[in-house]
DNA sequence: AACAATTCCTAGTGAAATACTAGGAATTAG
DNA sequence: CTAATTCCTAGTATTTCACTAGGAATTGTT
């Protein structure tokens, strides 16, 4: 029930994109050294989000990655599915769901169709808006405290 | 985001022991049969639920396993804890956290505590005994069908 | 005592997934 | 032209998954 990587690195980095939402593109060097992720390991996950539509990318000098949409409008749901697939604890409960002989007559199925529709239920209602949210308290804690990690400046 | 095989042939088998609460053990190979799990593999995963308390094991002729509490006192996050490891969708939001770097400073991990919540509550609200009653509303409504349609299939 | 049915235990294994790394081609701003 | 960037294909070490193998120990039945 874990949830990989990918994952992980994905929304970490999709958070970076919406902290700097409408100030042009910003490189995947730039992101991965800011989050700590494997330049070449991001640049996989960033395909995927761009194949996906989730994300837009500038080739070429000054090139990078900017969100596809508004950070309001890109749920957590939306990067999990590209990353690591369907949201269903089991492949019976997928909302494309693989075909099980039980299908029909299995307990269990209901069980793990409540703990898909939780899952879900908090990917979905959680936006990159919801997270940046977030950051910026704990950026503001931060700042009483030392540095800011969150800055909105453009540094080059 | 999946449960492996280990949770869900454990969920099955122990609502298998949960039917037959109060009857005396039962063996690997009647509920490795009944759904159609390997024996060997069920081995293993009864071996864990014992060392964990939740099964009752009886050596010798006539052996077999029993629930070591009543069904209404297993709940499927107590299940899922042994064979898959603690509830969490990252080590960081488990209940005895893995340490991170970000951990005081983290907005993703806001995210995964609210998952992991929902999850949790889920699993642990969830028993055996609910299972039993999910089970035996299908076995009411494979009877109804199956009447219904040999009837069908003897007027076709 | 012999036997059959069972759990118990250790070890091994092929396939897939994970988490990357490597290297270079294509593109573009300055 | 050059430096900075994305794009693309391939490779790889490690871990996990889902079993399988084989036999020792235990216990009810005859």
């Amino acid at each position: 029930m874990r949830i990989t990587s990918k994952g992980e690195y994905g929304v970490r980095a999709m958070l970076e994109l919406a902290i700097h939402y409408g100030q042009g593109p910003i490189s995947i060097s730039a992101i991965a050294k800011k989050q700590e992720i494997s330049e070449h390991y991001l640049e996989h996950l960033f395909a995927s989000l761009r194949d996906a539509g989730l994300i837009t990318s500038f080739r070429g000098a000054h090139g990078g990655y900017e969100l596809a949409r508004a950070p309001e409008e890109i749920s957590i749901g939306d990067i999990i599915r590209v990353l690591e697939g369907p949201i269903a604890p089991m492949d019976c409960v997928a909302k494309d769901p693989v075909f099980c002989t039980r299908m029909g007559n299995c307990a269990t199925r209901v069980l793990w169709k409540k703990l898909q529709t939780s899952m879900e239920k908090v990917l979905e209602s959680t936006t990159l808006a919801w997270l940046y949210e977030e950051a910026k308290k704990f950026d503001a804690e931060d700042d009483s405290l030392c540095n800011a990690s969150i800055t909105k400046s453009n540094e080059e």
